[in-house]
RNA sequence: GCGGGUGUAGCUCAGCGGUAGAGCGUCACGUUGCCAACGUGAAUGUCGUGAGUUCGAAUCUCAUCACCCGCUCCA
């Protein structure tokens, strides 16, 4: 049982199957995106699937939505993306260590917090006197360069009238945006969620490996909101919960851990985050984050209630957020618009928020990696992805044993039916080997065969990709046979 | 952004100044009839891109793009 030992192993099945492009490659290819294939697009809407289905459908208490990706620009003004996702970072000339200026040495008490702009520049006026961290040199620091981490664009034709927006860098700020329309709407009670899937979009310093950090990229993100005093219980809930998602849907649990994040770690306004890894064999075999577990606590609430009260500067300000700053909160913040109202305790608050954020391109890379096998079939190679039923891109291949004798015939019609129910594919191309092992590599968990016998008794050859076993079937239980088997 | 490495057929790679190759895969026909079968035949290359050197560049030089590894960075 061998295992894929490099990323380039990986990126060349992607490619070979029809799982994964990189984008634009006949021009040369454009850094970080990447296109998903016939047989990867399939993949990814399973993985989108199965997380809706067990995160909303299956749940009296979360309820779904979908947000635009331009968003008012005071979303991220409140949510602190506007002036705080842009760092200053600066390269030690001695030892070409790159660092950020708020990190250099006797400013590295709060190095996960991003500082606002403005602080950052006056902190970079004067690095003569900053340390290396890495190589202790004073002040040999190289001019300070800016990165703007939210993408920008322009709205309206009118060039000379357009207003610069930004492709939302998490989806979650949508739907905090929509936590009135929801509640207005819904009847939903605390404690309720709700959950969004889409696409974000953040200038990551740097990209890395495939498609586990790409500037594009597709998140699946709830937030709960609960009472607070009851937000421990609930992170816990989560935490277990999302968890036993990837172990339920094919992932080795050797190969997938919890991580805690220190508490110097968090994010100023979290009070506990863990993030799922999972081993992926890049890197040095290191564990890496397929999806954070975050308890927000109110704060994003709290914070667009700030935004609200803002939108009349904004206006003033001929809508340049650089000349704006939050308004301060309400001494009654928590009887604001964004407060709930518990009829039972008669009483108003500010919901806590927990946060499971997921990254879809991460845990399809993830799925896609795990179900890799490689074994020794007579002396020969087969090369195998063992996907979980419900992920596999495709559920069931018929094949006639060969393409005469009315058996491409019988062939269509059992496939024709089995398409109304899951993916189905028809092959009656080549050698019936070649057509099971190309169905192995694709990570198809049935193939069925139609013989010369079929025509006869009305049976079928059904075949495991796993065990490679055969079984004779009825053709008329054949389908009742396969939902139950794929757990449809 | 730094350092190292790599870009040649769909994939894996050879070729390293003188006509662009192999294996696998793909396709067609025939045979076969349950695990990458056999035979015959076929298609497929801006040698990542652009300049330069040269009589001549996949090969040498420079630039550029992309990917990988390591730093760095990373709600």
């Amino acid at each position: 049982m061998a295992k894929l030992a490099k990323l380039d192993d990986i990126v060349s099945l992607c490619k070979r199957r029809g799982f994964i492009f990189q984008s634009s490659e006949i021009y040369g290819g454009l850094a970080s995106c990447y296109d998903y294939g016939p047989l990867g697009v399939e993949l990814k809407r399973n993985v989108r699937e199965a997380w809706w289905k067990d995160v909303v459908r299956m749940r009296d208490d979360v309820v779904g939505l979908d947000c635009s990706i331009l968003m008012h620009p005071l979303v991220w003004k409140s949510s602190g993306h506007a002036d705080k996702f842009a760092d200053l970072v600066t390269v030690c000339k001695k030892c070409n260590t790159r660092t950020r200026v708020d990190h250099l040495e006797d400013h590295a008490d709060e190095h996960t917090e991003h500082v606002p702009v403005e602080t950052a520049l006056v902190d970079a006026a004067d690095l003569d006197k900053k340390v290396c961290p890495n190589c202790k040199t004073v002040g040999k620091f190289s001019e300070p360069m800016a990165f703007k981490l939210m993408f920008e664009t322009q709205m309206g034709a009118n060039a000379d009238d357009t207003m610069t927006l930004f492709l939302r860098p998490e989806t979650a700020q949508g739907i905090f945006a929509n936590f009135r329309n929801v509640m207005d709407s819904t009847r939903v009670k605390i404690p309720f969620g709700i959950a969004q899937i889409g696409k974000s979009f953040r200038n990551e310093v740097t990209t890395k490996a495939f498609i586990f950090r790409t500037r594009e990229f597709e998140q699946a993100e709830l937030e709960f909101f609960c009472k607070p005093g009851t937000d421990e219980e609930w992170y816990e809930h989560w935490k277990q919960r999302r968890f036993q998602w990837y172990i339920d849907h094919g992932i080795k649990a050797e190969n997938l851990r919890f991580r805690d994040h220190d508490p110097d770690e968090l994010a100023h306004y979290a009070k506990a985050c863990v993030d799922v890894e999972y081993k992926f064999p890049f890197g040095s075999g290191d564990w890496q984050e397929l999806e954070g577990i975050a308890n927000r606590t109110d704060f994003d609430l709290r914070q667009h209630q700030r935004g609200m009260r803002t939108i009349n500067d904004w206006h003033e300000a001929g809508g340049d957020l650089q000349k704006i700053t939050l308004k301060d909160e309400d001494p009654e913040y928590f009887k604001g618009p964004l407060s709930y109202f518990d009829e039972q305790a008669k009483e108003r608050y500010i919901p806590y928020v927990i946060e499971p954020s997921a990254g879809i391109d991460r845990s399809t890379l993830a799925f896609l990696v795990d179900a890799y096998d490689e074994e020794e079939v007579d002396g020969k190679t087969r090369n195998v992805l063992r996907f979980h039923p419900t992920i596999a891109p495709v559920k069931a291949a018929v094949f006639p044993l060969v393409k005469k004798h009315g058996m491409p015939e019988f062939a269509t019609k059992i496939a024709n039916d089995l398409k109304s129910s899951f993916s189905c594919f028809y092959d009656q191309k080549g050698a019936i080997g070649r057509r099971y092992r190309r169905q192995d590599e694709a990570g198809t968990p049935y193939c069925i065969t139609v013989d010369g016998d079929s025509m006869e008794d009305n049976t079928v050859t059904l075949r495991e990709r796993d065990s490679m076993e055969q079984t004779r079937v009825s053709a008329d239980q054949l389908k009742s046979l396969l939902i139950e088997k794929l757990g449809l």
